[in-house]
DNA sequence: CCTTAGACGAGAATAGTTCTCATTTCCAAT
DNA sequence: ATTGGAAATGAGAACTATTCTCGTCTAAGG
């Protein structure tokens, strides 16, 4: 894994009052090899053996760190991918039809876009943007 | 209730084999009064008596019928708005300490951005965007 | 080593949502 | 109007993703 990931990930975790054991760095293994949202059942094929309650309890504790974060809107499952601040700022483009999410890298025209949009709402105070793209897929298809 | 409103949704239904029965009208008329997403709950409080079974099984009827569209990403609730084509295009900022979700009417200028974004990607046949900000709201602030 | 705080796994518990089914309502054709 | 059948309703059971509980185990620091 990333050495440098790997230190800000402990960082982050000892900020957080939390240890760095060997379940929590499989997770981020896992989220920073699949370059995509995943969901508790598919870390879970992943990492044979893991046990459901640790995968659920050790993601969260990873979100509650600043580590990972969720994503939803896809499905009945919650996905999972690393912070945006360690992975790079991306949207997402989710599957109608299936659920798949994919990663989509934004073009620096649509951010100024977006972080305009961000600046000329009232009432409250913006800290993050949303952008997803929904469609079919090319095996739904 | 809006009388086009009122006719537009009496022809989704049919065309989707459904009936326009006076519980579906009430629901139509909850969301439409709203401006905003309610949740199940909210619908509930707003017409005492309605039971959650029939309101969970009409918003989905709703839901298919493409009169209602579920919004995700905002807590523990689905919330649940009119269609687009139905209550205008427009966008939600999403308190992440409530769950709150208020409209945002965007700008030319953003959305002509959105869909340039939607047109660029590959692999997919895009359908729909979401653009939600995340914020915190005034009475969380 | 030993101690002890915390992590782990298995399964129970929770909560939002969907399903079941007995009853009622609505519509159409007589 | 009346009746027959198809669909809607409401109460509660069932389902499922997620969280919690608790007994056991691991590992870091003294």
């Amino acid at each position: 894994m990333d050495r440098q990931l790997d230190a800000e990930v402990a960082l982050r975790l000892a900020r957080a009052d939390q240890r760095y054991t060997g379940l929590r760095r499989a997770l981020v293994e896992v989220l920073a090899g699949a370059g995509r949202p995943l969901t508790i059942p598919e870390i879970l094929q992943s990492r044979p053996g893991l046990s459901q309650s640790s995968a659920y309890r050790n993601v969260s504790v990873l979100v509650d760190a600043d580590v990972v974060r969720r994503v939803t809107g896809a499905g009945d499952h919650g996905h999972f991918e690393l912070a945006e601040d360690l992975a790079g700022h991306h949207h997402h483009i989710v599957c109608s039809s299936c659920g798949r999410v994919a990663d989509v890298v934004p073009s620096p025209g649509l951010e100024r876009a977006l972080d305009e949009a961000a600046r000329a709402t009232t009432g409250f105070e913006v800290t993050e943007h949303r952008f997803d793209l929904v469609g079919v897929c090319a095996e739904c298809r």
